[in-house]
DNA sequence: GTAATGTCTATAGTTACTATAGAGTCAAGC
DNA sequence: GCTTGACTCTATAGTAACTATAGACATTAC
């Protein structure tokens, strides 16, 4: 199979499998005269393992570390059930830090209905010095909730 | 004030500044005899408008805009608060997206419990082959939901 | 035979910084 | 005056996981 019909089966693009190749995810396929890579039924596995990684959230270099693991079925899985509860535990913080911001950003929403001039938006206003909340007191900024990550989720 | 102080004040790093400065999102500031950027108290506040939109999850693009519009401040805000708005909803998606992901964590959770050989491992064989979950079941893929930006937040 | 599509490599761009290197500057203490 | 340490300067590369682009070659359909 080459390597577009792969990214067909797989439900991925043609430029991710070259990609997780070069990071070494996948193993170098034959090659046809043409220099065209020919892959089987096992490098697709392979893939669709290191897509449903993907799934979950797990990093290339986590996923690099499972398939190690999976190439050596012998070892104990414990530190397999490990990862996925840091996981868990870091999805939990993601939310909880996006619910924090979500507080603010309604709190912020709610100072302005639009249809002003700049000076007399209290979005505006707020954005030049906001409010201290309580529960992000202890920084001298005005809130220590973290940027979140913008891009990827949504969408 | 030099860069140094200014950073003190506004509780960033020094190469924020100059960062940001190079982004076009502070104005180059005047500079002493050895070309040390001097900085006086606009500058710190423009800084500080920035670092607060930055909390509030604004990328750096519309972080432009606003400061764009704070300099000419006769302008409609309407603008804002649909700016707001879109931010307030694109968390709400990202949360609603994590709270998907972290029920298909725990439910790939609950088919290990470790100390097992890899070959015996649920969690293994589920990420060969995951379960189709019943809202993501329109995707040929096993779940629709996408790899979240696992950096960032948590910490 | 030709045109459209697919494949190849290599390189640069994305976001918001962070890290590093190498050089110059300043303030304090001796 | 000299040294030491802290601060500043610029430029460049690295981060994560791709995405986009360019230019060349191969295959397939008609």
């Amino acid at each position: 199979m080459k390597i577009g019909d792969m990214a067909k089966k797989a439900g991925c693009k043609v430029v991710t499998i070259r990609y997780y190749e070069k990071e070494g995810l996948l193993l170098e396929p034959e090659r046809s005269d043409a220099n065209y890579r020919s892959y089987g039924a096992e490098a697709l596995d392979r893939l669709e393992f290191v897509l449903h990684c993907r799934k979950f959230g797990m990093k290339l270099d986590e996923i690099r570390a499972l398939l190690s693991f999976r190439d050596h079925p012998q070892r104990d899985c414990t530190w397999v059930t490990e990862l996925i509860d840091s996981h868990i535990g870091g999805v939990d913080a993601q939310i909880a830090s996006l619910e924090h911001l979500k507080t603010h950003l309604e709190e912020l929403r709610h100072r302005c209905e639009g249809g002003l001039v700049g000076n007399d938006c209290g979005i505006m206003r707020s954005l030049d010095a906001p409010d201290v909340c309580a529960s992000c007191a202890s920084s001298h900024a005005p809130c220590a909730h973290k940027a979140p990550v913008s891009s990827g989720l949504a969408a």
